[in-house]
DNA sequence: GACTTTTCTTGATTCAGATCAATACGCTCC
DNA sequence: GGAGCGTATTGATCTGAATCAAGAAAAGTC
């Protein structure tokens, strides 16, 4: 996530590189698989040459063919409604799949954006789901990635249907936090990828109002802002402006 | 969904009928399943007692071992935040499967409870995850739903990050519209079973402003309401409300 | 059937965040 | 090094929907 990623330097010159040798391999698919299985999940993998900054993996309305890990880099999935209005609905780091959500009808939802040069590796779905039925640890391993992007995003949800701009804000770079310390990075000191537009059109605000935000953040000694570099200094503040209580009549009534 | 179930005596006295006979059969989990494959994710289901309103399969923080498919009636599902608000995150009809956000770390980030009496089976995880392995048809069903589910969610979350009240319960009552021809009932009416509460926590909104909108719609023509009976007089407009073209400056920027 | 409780509607007021407007800061590219 | 362009910040104003408040209508309960 970094401006300069030197994966990339790396990557390029091995694209030939096993899952074995992955250091993703604890958050990706391969999670559980070894020796001969782990063999076979990377016969059926292709790897080709990282996108640029603005170039995507598919686009929305395209025919499915494959799902994507993100190797290194960042993207951003996006839906554009009937009317034209957009919604990102993810950003996705390294270890992450993308393109799930076209199995159901065969066509994919949304489109994909590098945010930065990002490499990914690219599994065929119709073989993925034949070798799934092979091997338990697989099929496991892919129904609980599904899960948990259903707990994702009922999460963001939750962010969208009932929390304050500061909430939204604040939750959204712990969650990136977490992230970036699952990835072996600094879980306080980071470069956002995205742009305020993109941060604000997630979370459901105006850009104008992200900006202020983080200014505030920063006047409140919560965090320190260069540009996208963010230094988060009082995690314990902005952890607590999460799950803060207030009241909230807006409950789903009990019968 | 009608108030008035008849559905529900007739389950009760056949508590043990099969897939086959169910008319459920293209909207479920049999999905493309035959003869003797049907008969093993049957031999694998469990059937209860249908749930009572307000009663619950699962709450949240509970074990995962199950998924259930609603069979008749219609149950909410919500999850709570750290700080006690509340988000609803669907609505499951006949033929629709919950549960599924629990594979990931083996415990219900939600609670399910039934809108009116609800019947439904129950179908035992890691037995479904290991019959998937040896039915492709399955594998694929249980695959596409979670695929579905994503998509649908990522539609909610367009709703909630980019639209307006208006468009919202337009596009609420649209989804059910649709959802109900699709079991054979009338697009145009139908009872709610979910209060005006809960459809305001749905959809991100003040009881008090869903409640002006179905008064609104009304004096619109679009539509008649009496209590929680819908007719929809005016589907075209409806679908207009929704795809609607208005300025959207907040796109996702293009690099 | 009267009483209580919940759900729903309608009106008045407020406010968080959008929108409008203008400036400042980085980039990249000659 | 400066022109040009996208991105970010900051201020002023506006507005859609929330909140507050009070009845009305259902739905349970004894």
């Amino acid at each position: 996530m970094s401006k300069e990623n030197n994966d990339n330097i790396v990557s390029l010159s091995r694209i030939k590189v096993a899952c074995q040798d992955c250091s993703l391999h604890q958050l990706c698919l391969p999670l559980g698989l070894e020796g001969p299985d782990l063999t076979k999940l990377e016969s059926i993998m292709k790897r080709s040459r990282p996108l640029k900054k603005g170039e995507s993996l598919f686009h929305q309305g395209d025919t499915f063919k494959s799902v994507y890990a993100v190797r290194s880099g960042s993207i951003k999935t996006f839906s554009i409604a009937d009317d034209g209005s957009e919604q990102i609905t993810g950003f996705h780091l390294s270890g992450e799949l993308v393109g799930l959500d076209a199995i159901n009808d065969e066509i994919h939802p949304c489109t994909t954006m590098a945010l930065e040069t990002t490499s990914y590796c690219e599994i065929p779905y119709h073989q993925l789901e034949d070798l799934s039925g092979e091997l338990p640890s697989l099929r496991h391993q892919l129904l609980r990635i599904m899960s948990r992007e259903m707990t994702q995003e009922a999460h963001l949800l939750m962010l969208l249907g009932k929390k304050t701009a500061e909430e939204r804000l604040a939750s959204f770079l712990l969650s990136l936090s977490g992230r970036f310390k699952e990835r072996g990075f600094s879980e306080t000191e980071f470069n956002l990828s995205m742009s305020r537009n993109d941060i604000g059109n997630y979370l459901g605000l105006a850009v104008e109002t992200v900006s202020r935000l983080f200014t505030r953040f920063q006047d409140q000694g919560l965090l320190k802002v260069h540009g996208r570099f963010i230094q988060l200094l009082d995690m314990p503040a902005i952890t607590e402006m999460v799950s803060e209580c207030r009241n909230h009549n807006q409950k789903p009534n009990l019968a």
